[in-house]
DNA sequence: AGCGTTTTTGTTAGCGCTAACATTACCACC
DNA sequence: GGTGGTAATGTTAGCGCTAACAAAAACGCT
């Protein structure tokens, strides 16, 4: 008893006692059983959390903000991917619930009737339960960390039709459950409608991005090129712009291009690719703090706040985008 | 006991009896805890993972490899990062191995005394450690999954002589704990040192690594370029490779580069940036076969295979590197 | 020294599950 | 109807820890 005192209140034993047990510990190499500890205590030191895809940049740099702000805190990652399912989702919440976490951080509103179900349960029952990397003010059944896709595509519009162009594409993800890739796809959609200017949508197909991002181009070629196009991720902004150097047309001069995500390798080609920042590292970081302060009030007895976390993404106006509208 | 028996082994329960629990099951939606069942049986579904930092595109990808193959089996992730600091390494092992994890995998063949001794342990104790992204034949103490980074170096080394470049540099990683990229490093330049080759070593800043290529790009301007060049990392060279479009430096005519991971960036560039294959997936998919068959061993009563996973690397010849020797 | 107070250490029960064994139900057969 | 065998279900104890409480030790004060 003294020993599991001294692991968890070491200021609580006597000094003498300490060494003894700090020796003892050094000596037998020790490693406490959590499950033990969890199941006597009732309070376990694991994160759940549920993403799309381990090895797409922007879920694992979200990842990485967690994980960094919870490790100093002795929370530990227990990490699965849906690769965009919501039947998978929906087995890995179940899976990852019976390690009763302290709590679930899931990607996205979309989920299964089933998968609902245990969240909210799991939130009556005092886990704190996250969305992130999407934000709708008007849904109120979780927190949410994250921002508006509808209006990033209609930022995304906004900004093409304020360079001026009025003859445009937009390349949406090929991932039929990609939904707030889509969220965005028809928002740029509307909002170029209601402007009047022509449009016309492609689907990059399901290959590697930049890869897709060059087999877009190519169809868009092959269509009669529009003034400028807006596409669902940098990656396949940075494909398309390669394949344009190759065939010889100027961007933005011939072919405006607006991307999505600021990766890096916006800013590394030539004149840059205008896109949308959004930071994924802050949503992470944001998704740990909402949860630092969760369980602060519920130590405290308090319920945890309920409100959104909004990361705001803005346009990174680089040479990419540029129209006739903007002095070259 | 009944529903226990259920949940783990269904057809050793009655129709009518099965049907009754799934209904209750369903109707109060029970998840069983799994730190109980971890704790009466012995038995827990979580793997550890340790690698240095989740943002990293390559270990991601391991990562999602694991992930792939070790979640249809039931088996759960546990990541937690390192930052490259064998001291947080040893915290992390320290941490995950609480939860008597089913297997540990570690990132590399570096670690603290402590972290070997825990290591070790967890080995006699009957749990499979595998280390990752390493390989050196006569290093037994635990089975690795990985390729001779020495080797690379030596494979890189070849590949520009062969090319006829006999001015040379080398682009290292600016991280002092990256251990492996140095010991490509170190090989490289070992085998120019003894081909009698001109050779310059420069150390890339601590930044974005695509601004890091362009940054070590300018430096070597600066001190006179060399006729080819190897990078640490394909995002080295694809910073390096776009500064040169932009300086009007020929790749390769003036510049030859070879860079190591084949990125998807490595692809797209004109010409394509000659590289060294590694496919990080393929690490993560045959740690995740290695751990199927110790377990099945371990199941059986018999000791798991202790050989080492070698997963092979190979230069992918581009454009970018080609030199005198080679047919432009 | 004796008392109350605080600090430190110890005791007990139980967290929710499963291994091992015990019991009961069911069935076929004479 | 009784018997033997199998299938199905139930009972018990304990995994390693911690909450809650109990006891002992140390301390300050009169």
């Amino acid at each position: 008893m003294t020993v599991s005192r001294y692991l968890r209140e070491p200021q609580r034993v006597a000094g003498v006692t300490a060494e003894r047990i700090a020796a003892a510990l050094a000596l037998t190499g020790y490693t406490p059983n959590k499950h033990a500890g969890m199941l006597a205590s009732g309070r376990s030191s694991v994160v759940a959390a549920i993403i799309p895809n381990i090895a797409t940049a922007t879920f694992a740099e979200t990842v990485q903000g967690l994980s960094d702000l919870l490790q100093p805190r002795g929370m530990e990652l227990l990490l699965a991917s849906t690769n965009y399912s919501m039947q998978r989702e929906e087995e890995q919440i179940r899976a990852v619930l019976g390690w009763s976490p302290s709590a679930l951080v899931v990607t996205g509103r979309q989920h299964s009737e089933a998968a609902l179900a245990m969240m909210r349960r799991a939130q009556v029952d005092g886990i704190p339960v996250l969305e992130m990397w999407d934000h709708e003010p008007a849904d109120r059944s979780f927190v949410q960390v994250g921002f508006s896709h509808a209006g990033v595509g209609a930022m995304m519009a906004a900004h093409m039709l304020q360079q001026g162009h009025r003859d445009l594409a937009y390349v949406d993800s090929g991932l039929r459950e990609d939904f707030r890739a889509h969220q965005r796809a028809q928002a740029f959609v509307a909002a170029i409608s209601r402007s009047g200017a022509r449009l016309r949508v492609f689907d990059a197909p399901r290959i590697e991005p930049m890869a897709a991002g060059r087999a877009a181009f190519a169809e868009m070629q092959k269509a009669g090129l529009p003034r400028a196009v807006a596409f669902a991720s940098d990656n396949f902004a940075a494909g398309a712009c390669l394949a344009a150097i190759e065939a010889r047309i100027d961007v933005p001069g011939e072919l405006a291009m607006l991307g999505f995500g600021d990766f890096p390798i916006s800013r590394q080609l030539p004149g840059g690719i205008s896109t949308v920042s959004v930071s994924p590292y802050e949503i992470g970081e944001a998704c740990a703090r909402h949860l630092v302060a969760a369980w602060a009030a519920l130590r405290a007895g308090r319920a945890p706040s309920r409100r959104h976390r909004v990361v705001s993404p803005r346009i990174v106006a680089r040479q990419s985008s540029q129209g006739p509208l903007s002095p070259r």
